[in-house]
DNA sequence: ATCTATATGTTATAGCGTAACAAATCTGAT
DNA sequence: ATCAGATTTGTTACGCTATAACATATAGAT
């Protein structure tokens, strides 16, 4: 567990925990199978965890995976939209965050009068290891 | 159904026609049960149409909804991504392509040596008509 | 102590998606 | 016409994702 993960509850904690060991995205029930040993039981215990967790910036949902993974960056939330990329191999995650990118979706959604609540950018594909093997 | 629908089997018609009648975005089960009276019994019958139709362009699957929705664009597919702003009040989904966008993700998978597959772009909000309100 | 708010536990259920197998239909040969 | 292969369709059963509803516990304030 690196810092952010001050006043954390303790499933909070379990579940930051689990997805910081793995590094790549895991579903709600694969969170909840790692975990059966720490006393959870059932899905929403992992949900209700998740959404505060989502909710603190310290974790993302990726939705087309439906699944979840910890963010790497100490604070990813600088203002500007977050993209991912996603190896659809090896599972890893690359997150980043691109000015141009942001200010580009933003006039749009000015332009039309867009008011925009929550922005997913998610490229799935290859990475440079496993486009190699 | 305007004319892009050619070719299409009874079962990819019939699901072409109900997403393009009511407009938004519609789950695979909302689909089935608008079809039910023309045959319909299970919802692979549903998955299995919107496969190919997505396929061709005439359907656009929305991730962060588990929805699909008909494309309203002659042609959207000219090799840039596409990017969808969607209403969360009246479900309203505006499709858009934006050169400066695409190129900026793309240079990002250049550089990172990232091979994309698939993209997806969507910001989720209120469109001008349902914040005045 | 009591009250309030937040966190947890538990059961049941709803919503999304596919595997596996069977039958029908369509196509393009001979 | 007919046969073989491919595609489309039908059907059952199942697995994965997510939440509703209700009960209990815990922590802090007065
Ligand atoms: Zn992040
Ligand atoms: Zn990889
Ligand atoms: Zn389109
Ligand atoms: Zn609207």
């Amino acid at each position: 567990m690196t810092e952010a993960a001050a006043d954390l509850t303790r499933n909070q904690a379990l579940v930051y925990g689990a997805l910081e060991k793995t590094g790549t995205p895991m579903s709600a029930y694969t969170i909840l199978d790692e975990l059966r040993d720490d006393g959870f039981r059932a899905p929403l215990q992992v949900y209700r965890a998740l959404d505060k967790l989502v909710e603190q910036g310290l974790v993302h949902r990726l939705e087309s995976l439906n699944a979840f993974v910890a963010c790497r960056h100490a604070s990813c939330h600088r203002g500007g939209f977050i993209a991912f990329a996603i190896c659809d191999t090896c599972g890893q995650v690359s997150e980043f965050s691109d000015d141009a990118l942001s200010r580009r979706l933003s006039g749009w959604a000015g332009k039309h009068s867009f008011k925009p609540s929550k922005t997913t950018i998610e490229i799935r594909g290859l990475c440079a290891g496993c486009s190699n093997a």
